[in-house]
DNA sequence: GTTGATACGATGCAACCGCATCGAAATGCT
DNA sequence: AGCATTTCGATGCGGTTGCATCGTATCAAC
C-alpha cells in the first residue's frame, strides 16, 4: 500500500481554502484551480477528495455551519449554569449575528452559500438543518431562562425563537451590506431580549450601548 | 437617421430577462448570451445597451428593487386614509417579506444580488438605498399609526422600523431556503404588529392564521 | 529488493465566458 | 431616390472553467 493520507483532515483544509476564496473574491472566486492553490495542494488532490465541485461546496458549507453552530454551543457548555440565562442568550445572539468585524468573513460566506442554495437543493438542506439547530438552541435558552425565573413564563419559547432567528438572520444580512441603521444592531437585540424579561429594565426603550450619561 | 429605439424600455426588458435567468438558473445563469436569448434580442443589442456586464447587473438590480419598493408604496397611496394603519402596515410587511409563492422569484433574485454585492460595492450601494427607503416607509407607517391613535405613542418609530426591517429580511431569507418554521411567518409578523397596538388583542399570543376553532 | 496498489501533479480537452469587431440591413433626412 | 448613420446579428478571440487522462513518484507488503 502506498502513502496514506488523512482525507478528512485534508477535506477540512480544502474547505477552509474554499471559504477563504469565497470571502475574498465573492461566490465566483472558488474555482478548482484557485482552491487548490489556496490550499497549497495540486488540483489533482482536490479532485481526489471531492468527486465534483458541488460536492466540495457542500462539504465546505457543512464545515462552516458546523463551526458556527459549535461556536455558539460551546459558549453555552463552557459557562453552563455559571452565567445567567440573559447573559447566555445575549452572548449567543451576538455570536450568531456575525456583525463583529472578525465575523464578516463567515457572514460573507454564508450569504454566498444562501444564494447558491437557491439553485442547489443539497446546499439548501444543509442550511435548513443549520437554522433548525440554531432555532432549537434558542428555544432551549429561552426555556432555561424561564426555569431560572429570569424570563416571563407566559411566553412561548417556540414563538420567540421563531422571531429571534429571522431577526438575527436579517441583521446579519443588513450589516453585511453596510446598512447604516439608525439604531445599532446590538441595541435591537438587547431590546428584544428585554422584552422576554420578567421585569423589563424599561418598558419600551432599552438600555443603549451608547448610554446617556 | 436610422431606426430609433427606446433604450430605456429595452433596458428594462433586458433587465427582466436577467431576473428571469437568475431566478431559474441561479446567480451564475445570467450570461450575456443567455440573457440575449431570453430577452429575444441579439447579443450585440445587449452590449449596446450596457457597456459591461456589471453595468447590466446593476441596472437589473436597480430595476427590481424599484419594482418591489414601488409595489409597497403604491399599496399605501392607493388606499391612503381609507385603510387603518394596522391594515396598511400588515399589508406592507407581507408585501416586502416576499413569502408568497408568486414572490419567490423576487426573493431568489434579491438573494443572488445580495451575495454578489459582497464583492461589488456598486451593487451593495443600490441595495443599501433600497433598504433605507423601506425603513423610511416603515417609520412613516408607524408614525401614521400613532397619529391615528392605533399605535402606542410611547414607542420610537425608528427603533421599531429598525427591528421590523431585519425581521422581514430574515423571514424572506429563511422562507427562501425552505425553512419550516414551527410558527408561520405571517403569525410572526402579526405578533410584532400586535406589540405596537394601543390595546393588544392578546398580551403575548397573537391570533393565528390557523385559528383554534 | 521487488512488487503493486495508490497518491500525485501536470497536462489536455471541450465548453463557455465577457468583450471586440465588422459587414449587412434598416431607416430618417435631404 | 439617394445618402448617411445607426442598429443589428454574427463571428472571432483570449482566457477560464470543470472535468478527464496519464505517466511518475511514493510507500506498505512480501
Amino acid at each position: 500500500m502506498p502513502k496514506q493520507v488523512d482525507y478528512e483532515t485534508r477535506r477540512r483544509h480544502i474547505a477552509e481554502a474554499v471559504c477563504d476564496l469565497i470571502d475574498r473574491h465573492g461566490p465566483e472566486g472558488a474555482t478548482l484551480r484557485d482552491v487548490a492553490q489556496q490550499a497549497g495542494v495540486s488540483m489533482g488532490a482536490v479532485q481526489r477528495c471531492f468527486a465534483t465541485k458541488d460536492e466540495m461546496l457542500a462539504f465546505a458549507l457543512h464545515h462552516i455551519t458546523e463551526r458556527i453552530t459549535a461556536q455558539g454551543q460551546e459558549e453555552i457548555d463552557a459557562s453552563a449554569a455559571k452565567e445567567s440565562a440573559v447573559t447566555l442568550l445575549t452572548a449567543t445572539l451576538r455570536t450568531i449575528t456575525l456583525i463583529e468585524p472578525h465575523q464578516r468573513r463567515d457572514a460573507r460566506i454564508l450569504a454566498a452559500f444562501t444564494a447558491h442554495a437557491t439553485a442547489i437543493p443539497s446546499l439548501a438542506e444543509i442550511l435548513r438543518q443549520a437554522h433548525a439547530k440554531t432555532r432549537d438552541l434558542l428555544v432551549w435558552l429561552i426555556r432555561y431562562g424561564q426555569r431560572t425565573g429570569e424570563f416571563r413564563d407566559d411566553l412561548d419559547a417556540d414563538l420567540e425563537a421563531e422571531t429571534l432567528l429571522p431577526l438575527v438572520e436579517g441583521l446579519t444580512s443588513l450589516a453585511l451590506l453596510g446598512h447604516r441603521p439608525t439604531v445599532p444592531a446590538h441595541d435591537t437585540l438587547t431590546r428584544r431580549i428585554d422584552g422576554l424579561l420578567m421585569q423589563p429594565s424599561r418598558p419600551s426603550r432599552p438600555a443603549s450601548s451608547t448610554a446617556i450619561t
